[in-house]
DNA sequence: TCAAAAGTGTTTGTTCTACACCCATGC
DNA sequence: GCATGGGTGTAGAACAAACACTTTTGA
């Protein structure tokens, strides 16, 4: 090791979010269309640079915030591209993270400014660089992660109703479930907690609302789908 | 994003490799005691800068290879460790790889060249940096990835024992196996062929030995234990 | 009264767990 | 002939998968 190695090596840290959100029955990702070169009118994903003073995981979510308005979004690391010509202009290597926020907190503000826009995960644009890659390793992480921690209801309101969650792990798994069988494993969590309201929005009988109850969750921390 | 950035960043890039062994019933991990500041006469991963032109993949290989004459070694990335000042002499970044190797290949020459040494994986010295937290991130890795892709292999010769392998398994999970419970799922795998062999060194009757034939394995590719 | 979504149990097959004895051999 | 590790099967419990009808209500 050699403490001046940092005068030859030329590399640069990028960070890169893949940030997603669930639509009523739909996984989708939110990409920018670039409007700076290169690959100026292209599809990315949201990224930037690392600062030299800041933690890898803290430049990921200022990178969110910046360019979403979003605060405090679950997030968690995903894996390191770092291929010498991935990104054919200059030498980054880039971490991936991905983000599961609220759909309707990101504010069409940012929409607007940064020209961002939701694609569904099975109908992405041509993306740069291999990007394309990246999503789909956080996809498939997902699939793996949401099936034993209850990350999911990061995707849904406070509130919510159990044929929402069931469709959003069809969203999300890309497979359909079977509603008897779901309701059941959902039955023996007890921090899954009915409230006595329900939402008519989608029926006229109406959907009883469920709240994640994050304490009780805390005591025993088992979940599997 | 700004092309130039490289002049305001100051981050170095380095690999750290966990290189897992075992040892007839021990999981064990290979470290090097540092014959160098800063931390001299400490122990620590082996690590090593990336270089301009290399993928981030190639780093990881290249550090293996020159630190223990050993190529074509399973390699995985695990999780790349970012925190502003987890080296606390210069900004690095580290991306971590495991690799799985058979403990006799790796030649008593290089133990000496770079005094490195193995440690059984729950009785390690102290370590520099965050040096520990890479190691328990990559077993936990391993630990999860070893039930459900046929990797541990790696870790024993061409032909083993299914007692080599129970210990194995026991040895990488931490915990007691049922000796029918496990012989009765190794039998469901026709990728696992038994030979007309036995290795008599640890028993009278002999135990017969076994190969892992990849090809069959990549006619089905499920693995389960 | 009917259309549309919400809600509810049972059966069957599969997988997991616990558990104890005989075998082959070299000494 | 005995000590050492290698090899084998079965029964009960838990879990997973398949499957269809009733309820509520607004239009």
């Amino acid at each position: 090791m050699n403490r001046t190695y940092k005068q030859i090596q030329q590399i640069t840290l990028a960070v890169d979010c893949i940030i997603f959100g669930f639509d009523t029955d739909q996984l989708e990702v939110l990409l920018v269309h670039r409007g700076f070169e290169p690959e100026k009118e292209r599809w990315s994903l949201m990224g930037g640079f690392v600062r030299n003073e800041e933690d890898l995981d803290e430049a990921a979510n200022r990178v969110l915030r910046n360019l979403s308005g979003l605060n405090n979004v679950y997030m968690e690391q995903v894996r390191t591209f770092g291929k010498a010509n991935r990104d054919p202009y200059e030498r980054v290597v880039s971490t991936t993270y991905s983000a599961l926020i609220l759909k309707k907190d990101y504010k069409a503000e940012f929409i607007k400014e940064y020209r961002a826009e939701w694609f569904p995960i099975h109908d992405l644009p041509d993306l740069i660089f291999d990007h394309k890659d990246m999503v789909v390793s956080a996809l498939q992480r997902l699939q793996r992660r949401v099936r034993s921690v209850p990350i999911g209801f990061n995707l849904l309101p406070g509130k919510f109703t159990l044929p929402q969650l069931q469709k959003l792990y069809e969203g999300i798994l890309g497979e359909k479930i079977d509603k008897r069988n779901f309701r059941k494993k959902l039955g023996t969590m007890d921090f899954l907690v009915r409230l006595d309201e329900k939402d008519r929005s989608q029926s006229k009988k109406g959907a009883f609302l469920y709240r994640f109850d994050k304490k009780k969750y805390n005591k025993a921390k088992s979940f599997s789908i």
